[in-house]
DNA sequence: AACAACCATATTGTCGACAATTTTTTGTTG
DNA sequence: CAACAAAAAATTGTCGACAATATGGTTGTT
């Protein structure tokens, strides 16, 4: 069963209370699904009509969004979608080498042995649906996501992971869908996960660090490869 | 000069317009330098009223503090702003270790010539101004920011310029005052500086990484062992 | 026809009041 | 006197209206 995504931009890990908050994660959504283009501009009259609220608590949902990156203010102007555009997708992947590359680091030295456990056995559980699936992408990319976030949550870094799933992770999926990546390196990139955790396992920060970065840098090079050929 | 620091918070390096900005500035300037103290609650109706401003724009200005990580918030209870711990001064320091090492790296790469002659030209200045002071720590304070946000800067990566400056220093500075921190290696530090920058000029990425990662965890082990004699 | 100044319109910033929720106080009971 | 329940006060969330600023079009001049 997958992560629920929301729970972890939501310190506290409970449901949305507020009105502000649920109009948030509609907008989240939206914006990350591309239902709202990137950079159209956001008209607080026509949104806080369309979801009949006052453009008060319009604008605390927006505050958030802005916290994510997702959407740019300019003061008597207004709000914009933020664009998506190739050299941000690679200053994006080169930023999560950097944290997320720590973040393994420190996980091979805080992860507790049952965490370390349940990841062994995620992998198990995704080499079992690979063997079905063959590498078709929905599943990996869904396992893929699991498996990178437990990373992040074992590094007990309460900094990273702020940084990484409060703010980066939604850009990141945003990205993905914009650019209709589909991990074209799925098997190549399971064997890279076993290598990790076991780097983890054995409490082997240095290598965990250094896998998990060309982990990445793997994928951004995939990425720039793509880009390069379409031209 | 010393670079301006509210400049980098500002992502159009212009100056505040709206009155929410400049209270966010008082705000901001009064928890970092603990005129507000550190897990203290924040009071709406309190500070609205010493400020002169309605509730709305001092949320507004609430909504700043909370991207840079000052103050939490929960829904229907209030905002506090954050409090100092240990550990947490050793996971900001983890995280700019992985952030700081990767912008070094970047600015390997990326920054011009005469970005390069200007860090040179600002080490020099340093060079004098340490001869005269004798590793006194004001100026050479000043002089370690300066080195950093260049370098940062210079990486010309606007997320990780975002992240670091944009929000995880703001925290540095909070913590560095509340715990008195006074640089006691400043010649140290000065020499790691030199070093680092000769080889952004040597456009060795490595290298300048490795070196920057090293000058941030000498400073954070640098603290460690200060608190652990202390108790 | 091209450009500048001006005006009308629309959008964002700010305000004060009301509603919903939490915290404190008070009162009752064992 | 302690513990629990209920009411009161205070605080936060939400709303609609007004003020300040930017946008787009119009008019007038060269």
């Amino acid at each position: 069963m997958p992560l629920e995504l929301n729970t972890l931009n939501n310190p506290t890990h409970l449901a949305a209370v507020t009105t502000a908050d649920k109009v948030y994660e509609q907008l989240l959504h939206q914006i990350v699904n591309g239902v709202i283009a990137p950079g159209s501009k956001i008209s607080e009259p026509e949104l806080s009509k369309k979801f009949e609220i006052s453009r008060s608590t319009l604008r605390e949902a927006l505050n958030r969004l802005e916290k994510c990156h997702l959407i740019e203010r300019k003061a008597n102007v207004g709000s914009r979608v933020v664009d998506c555009s190739i050299e941000g997708l690679l200053e994006l992947y080169i930023t999560r080498e950097a944290l997320e590359g720590m973040a393994c680091r420190q996980a091979a030295m805080n992860m507790t042995d049952e965490e370390i456990l349940s990841m062994k056995q995620m992998l198990k559980d995704h080499s079992n649906q690979q063997d079905l699936k063959d590498g078709i992408s929905y599943y990996q990319e869904e396992g893929d996501v699991d498996f990178h976030y437990k990373v992040i949550l074992g590094s007990h870094n309460q900094q990273l992971i702020n940084i990484i799933c409060g703010q980066l992770y939604h850009l990141v999926r945003m990205y993905r869908i914009q650019f209709g990546m589909k991990s074209s390196r799925a098997k190549r990139a399971f064997e890279e996960h076993s290598q990790i955790i076991q780097a983890i396992a054995d409490r082997d920060g240095e290598l965990a660090e250094l896998l998990m970065r060309r982990h990445i840098a793997a994928s951004r090079k995939n990425i720039e490869r793509k880009i390069t050929e379409q031209t």
